[in-house]
DNA sequence: CGAAATCTGCGAAGACCTTCGCAGGTTCGA
DNA sequence: TCGAACCTGCGAAGGTCTTCGCAGATTTCG
């Protein structure tokens, strides 16, 4: 039982794998990290997510299966809250505009933030 | 001299308050932020800010004054790419639009982000 | 069968982070 | 003047994060 606190870096870094991959056993993922650490480590930091209730262990099995608890989605929206209230003053707009001046944004992404304004603009006149 | 990282919670708050109210003593920065923290712990982070190159220290004076050694936008920008890295894919731009999607931006907000689009618009319409 | 491979849990080390008390020196004011 | 107030540096405590070796159990395979 733990507060709710932002995943780490490694924690993401195991994250990340687990949402590209769906539910995976230690191996997978550490293997899907390469080299970079050893296995044991990826099994204790898994052991600790589990505990924090980051990662769901599926245990019927002897090797034992993680899978992420919470969507991508959902933790990305949890970390720009957090990021926008500890440096953007609470400002979610503030935080897109330095997050498109800090680097280049393909016009595909571009074209669909534009739809995504258009759309809300849609939702206003809407609401009248 | 140290690598750059990003500053941590605690090295934010102070950040935030040297931002707003300029140039500052151990202990305006230490009242500035309330009696959450004791002086000392104030002083302790601020020698470690200056260690780091997060801040500068003017000693001419017996009290010690600091300031921000980077700017609010510049550190601003760092975050936000270092998120993107970790929790985007590298895309600013879909961090910006989780950013919109987790918090609901305030129209004058929303008119500047379409301002800021239409001008980015502009641009690459000159560049042709 | 029996050695090799694999898995989990345990514990510990080392690197931060954050907190703050205390000591020693300087300045201020009654 | 001289005690109160204030300043900085020091060091340490307690917490978290990340790393990994080792032990013991189970499975695999030649």
């Amino acid at each position: 039982m733990s507060a709710l606190r932002r995943p780490t870096d490694a924690e993401l870094a195991i994250l990340r794998v687990l949402w590209a991959a769906g539910p995976s056993t230690v191996r997978e993922v550490a293997v899907e990290m390469g080299r970079e650490s050893a296995y044991t480590t990826v099994l204790k930091l898994l052991q600790i997510m589990a505990d924090k209730g980051l990662v769901r262990r599926d245990e019927s099995a002897r090797t034992h299966v993680y899978r992420a608890a919470r969507s991508e989605r959902a933790t990305q929206r949890q970390l720009v809250r957090d990021l926008a209230d500890r440096a953007f003053g609470g400002s979610a707009a503030r935080l897109a505009m330095q997050a498109l001046a800090a680097r280049k944004a393909s016009p595909e992404e571009l074209a669909e933030l534009r739809g995504w304004l258009a759309e809300r603009e849609g939702k206003r006149e809407e609401a009248r």
